[in-house]
DNA sequence: TCCTGTGAATGTCTTCACAGCC
DNA sequence: GGCTGTGAAGACATTCACAGGA
């Protein structure tokens, strides 16, 4: 019971998005209770991971029946931090920034997009998904106007450190970073990064069963994502 | 030293993505040897992980010395699969697929795009990135003409799972999924998946640290990523 | 002397298995 | 009877610390 008093394992924390959203569906599905085992099943886990993993957030369940949906919905979403908005700036206006401009998933799921940020005097003053592309040199003030907490950098490699100073220096406290190189922030800020063509070659790793079919891998399941 | 035997962690598989990229930018520089700590580094992560990762790749150091640049690059570019290329399938061709395939990031790190698909009429027979879009009923004789192994999911949720056995189907073994859903493979299938939204949701998580700052967290150094 | 390679120690995450409650 | 909540066991990953080769 005591268990939501101490710190939640990183590895929980990036499952809780994944239940969250199994909820949803299962909400506008009209379920009221989900047992873990089924939970499990539709988020691609086991029935004792989604167990522990959602006794951090206390005892929510009722032996016997399961979990109420909204409940869950609702203990997730104030753990995740989920109950108000979180405006992002998006720094770097070229394919990858615009695409995640226009990508309207971010809004629905509570991180409208509130800033399009760019160093290139040429993408200044376009408009792009709804949005004046800024001059970076604005970053202060538009974090401050606009309340901005996370910033997403979509530059290429070779800026991705100067973006991640200004953003720290401009206030914003957590930082996606799409650029591929690695960049070092304070302690009190928050980095993740997400790499596109890493994911690839990690692919590449386990593609490679072709040519070495010796190997045979010890897996009983399907593999799930 | 048999240590090249044994099977690469999945956690060190991850990182030598990191590693490659680095050394590649040390070569540019003209660098010859690199010791793990400076790797390390600029790898952002300790050193001791460092060798530790570089030693299920057969003993490539010089005590006293470091390691040789080149060698390490082939070496890891040979561990990865990455001494040919990988030619791969966009399927969804969005606001992100669309980004996706103008990424030039993809064909220079050797997984060139070399087929674009979607399942809407109005989409196929236009040309995005330079690449004419097909339906997606003629993905078989596509993964089968261009050698595809790999194929990106770029579509919304809904459509993710049939997208994925059709992949699986026309023979497919590695898949990228984007869409924010939960997506089953066979076994002999890899998937991994990137999930943009969970990402912001977990610095969400992380970020609240503003609302409840009693529970400081032990960290010394800073966050790299 | 310097830096790798690696056992041993530690820490984190997953899975098992079952007591306890509905 | 069914399903949660959780100690305990096991697997995996990181870090320490140092023997040993260049």
């Amino acid at each position: 019971m005591e268990r939501s008093r101490r710190r939640i394992p990183e590895a929980t924390v990036a499952r809780l998005p994944v239940y969250l959203r199994t909820l949803l569906d299962l909400r506008d599905d009209g379920a009221d209770t989900i047992s873990s085992e089924r939970l499990a099943e539709l988020a691609g886990v086991n029935a004792a991971k989604v167990r522990k993993d959602l006794s951090w957030l206390g005892s929510y369940g009722t032996r016997g029946v399961g979990y109420d949906v909204d409940q869950l919905l609702l203990e997730i979403s104030r753990e995740l931090g989920l109950t108000r908005d979180w405006p992002v700036a998006i720094v770097g206006v070229g394919n990858l920034g615009a695409a995640l401009a226009n990508y309207g998933g971010f809004g629905d799921r509570g991180f409208p997009v509130a800033a399009l940020v760019d160093a290139d005097p040429a993408k200044v003053g376009s408009v792009v998904a709804g949005h004046a592309v800024h001059h970076i040199d604005e970053l202060d003030d538009l974090v401050a106007e606009l309340g901005i907490a996370i910033g997403i950098i979509a530059t290429p490699a070779v800026g991705a450190q100067e973006v991640a100073d200004r953003l720290v220096a401009a206030g914003v406290t957590s930082i996606l970073n799409f650029a591929p190189a690695v960049v070092t922030v304070p302690t009190q800020t928050t980095l993740r990064k997400v790499d596109l063509a890493l994911e690839l070659q990690v692919l590449s790793f386990y593609g490679r069963r072709d040519s070495l079919r010796d190997e045979l891998r010890g897996v009983d399941d399907e593999s799930v994502a």
